[in-house]
DNA sequence: CTGCTTTCTTAACTTAAGTGAACGAGTTAT
DNA sequence: ATAACTCGTTCACTTAAGTTAAGAAAGCAG
């Protein structure tokens, strides 16, 4: 599971044992249970996660009910927004799947930027890489009705669809349960006529 | 002007006047007129933008139509996804306004890493600081409606709505001009009721 | 296995956004 | 000065999403 980690790195910068060990030491590897609550709307809180395996999810609740607005799958990461703002969280996080994740916090990415600098290189270039792939998405959910959003995401992670429940892929595509429901019948008749 | 991008800096790092030299001697500032286009759809470039002053936006044509996707504003940057990806742009980058902007490239970022490595810190805070902040957007935009996030606009950035088009703003909240235009009249109905 | 809860679907109705067309105000060009 | 164009607004109509409610299907716990 750890070379997960360590293959994931490699794509960005050449790793020596004695790196791996210094990661490895951190003891950033952890296991959690499906619906297992990570972060809780209203803490403050300085973790970050990457997901080796599972998926989870980042959702707010607005009056009542629940939107989910990020998923998270192998080899994605995720800093809660409190983490770097200091305030009390205003989204919450949890466990879609069992799942492996890296849990470190500000203090550690120090520890290692200061002993491995490459560190700090990849992070730049993996923040740049995320702000990029992360406008894109913002642009193509703006320029896009909920259906097309839908079948972009057929097409481009259709896994989602089936790992994850409908509700939540529902405000994950900026409409209710119900009409992404009507929405997916709508498709199929199309494909019909 | 130039002091405006030292102020701004010196908010992440301390600056010396020797480093302060080495970002003028790179020659990176650079005026444009309102209606000049940075970056045309389907070339390739490898430029980076900062605006010290003016407006910017990053549009797509789709179906024959301007869709604008984001502005940038005092003390904002942008970097296309072309850069990154290398592949030509598929979106446009003009000025809004007549506007100030530094345009730099990855081999100028290279050379100022090379010799003061604190710039490289600087860049990798800023990018996660504008990842998040945009996880943040785009949460907001998913969970509200048209008129909430243009409610949510005219709160957070009421200069935007004065210097910009409407027919701009529209696609940048998501619907067409004549949608925006009912809803403005919308909002004032409900005011005077 | 049975009952409970969660999730998904369907339906009828309401509300808002999309579409196509037209008009007027303001700007630019000739 | 006038013609052409851009931009914002309005209108009538269409289409799709929101809302409320009810029921079916699937998953879980006793």
């Amino acid at each position: 599971m750890k070379n997960l980690l360590f293959d994931f790195i490699s794509k960005y910068i050449p790793l020596t044992e004695q790196e791996k060990d210094a990661l490895v030491e951190l003891d950033i590897f952890h296991a959690f249970k499906k619906g297992a609550v990570l972060l809780e709307e209203g803490q403050k809180s300085n973790k970050g996660y990457f997901v080796l395996k599972g998926c989870i999810r980042s959702f707010y609740v607005i009056d009542g009910d629940e939107k989910t607005t990020a998923f998270y799958t192998e080899m994605e990461g995720f800093t809660p927004p409190c983490v770097l703002n200091g305030k009390p969280s205003e989204n919450s996080i949890s466990c879609v799947e069992d799942s492996i994740l890296t849990v470190s916090d500000p203090s550690m990415e120090g520890e290692i930027f200061q002993k491995f600098p490459k560190f700090e290189t990849m992070c730049r270039i993996l923040s740049e890489e995320l702000l990029v792939q992360q406008q894109v998405d913002f642009d193509a959910f703006k320029t896009s009705s909920p259906e097309q959003r839908y079948l972009d995401l057929l097409e481009k992670r259709p896994d989602l669809i089936q790992r994850v429940p409908q509700y939540q892929l529902a405000s994950f595509l900026g409409i209710k349960p119900q009409s992404l429901s009507r929405l997916r019948t709508r498709i199929v008749e199309k494909n019909k006529g």
